[in-house]
DNA sequence: TCGAAAAGTTAGTCTCGGCTAAGAATTTAC
DNA sequence: GTAAATTCTTAGCCGAGACTAACTTTTCGA
């Protein structure tokens, strides 16, 4: 017998209805994006550093081999977030210029509020490459409120 | 098991000069426990409420269909995090426990700051499913007293 | 200028974490 | 006590993300 809670499935489709559910689906999904953004923040960065986002950098800076980021920057291409041309640099399209700023303002964001909440710098910037991906709209509200308290 | 270069650049293994690849390097590897993570503690739970683990409720709860549950569990089982026989519930061993015990310490801390903080406790609780497995002793000890304060 | 070094790509492997389809074991219900 | 329903496992597919080895292209410097 279902010790459950009698909730409203049983239909055909035995899909999940778990409320708690949905919270790990969200978290598996945001998992999904992780890497992207990850990716298309930094080109950011690289190209407002020294002018152009070279694979070489982009696999220094994450710590990982040359044709992981190959492979990767073929995926970006295709969801339309970069363009590149074979053994060039590589461009954030529109799209990925807009992806790259919001992630830009969530990371900052986090780190405000770790670093005034007492983290000391380095933590904070580790911490904060880990939970941006994580929190909601709401929760970066707060945390840009607290940060910005006088 | 990240075979985690030490520090020393500049030398034949082109690996990862880049003090930020560091951060890169520890989310991914907090990536790779969090599935496991969130096994065993769900796991636990499951055990408390239940008085045992199920893979059907083990699906139910994270939202993934069974075949998913057993490849996972037979990784755990691998790691020793659990123990198990065909056809029958799950225990976690020792260790298993111990990671249980300090995964739902963590998701408490993470859970009642964020409530603290001013979050519904909807959103808190699907944030802190995200955000537990990523922040540090150091930050999670910020966090345990903001959330204590008076 | 041209040859070596550096950068980038391709090919192939591995693990993980999803899935479906189908079969085996267990439990339930009549 | 057996048939049906449920649960669990197996087999096999797929894509992501890591790697090495080996090859091509580009860049640099003597």
């Amino acid at each position: 017998m279902t010790c459950d809670s009698s909730s409203t499935e049983a239909t055909d489709e035995p899909r999940l209805a778990d409320s708690r559910a949905e919270a790990f689906q969200e978290v598996r999904s945001a998992r999904r994006n992780e890497l992207a953004e990850d990716y298309v923040e930094l080109i950011a960065e690289l190209i407002h550093e020294h002018g152009e986002a070279r694979p070489v950098a982009i696999a220094a800076r994450l710590g990982v081999r040359a044709p992981t980021v190959t492979k990767a920057l073929d995926r970006l291409a295709r969801e339309g977030l970069i363009t590149r041309e074979r053994y060039r640099s590589v461009f954030l399209t529109e799209k990925g210029r807009a992806l790259a700023h919001e992630c830009r303002r969530r990371h900052e964001i986090v780190l405000r509020f770790l670093i005034r909440l007492g983290l000391d710098a380095e933590t904070a910037e580790r911490d904060a490459e880990g939970i941006e991906h994580h929190v909601s709209e709401r929760t970066l509200a707060l945390f840009a409120t607290y940060a910005d308290q006088a």
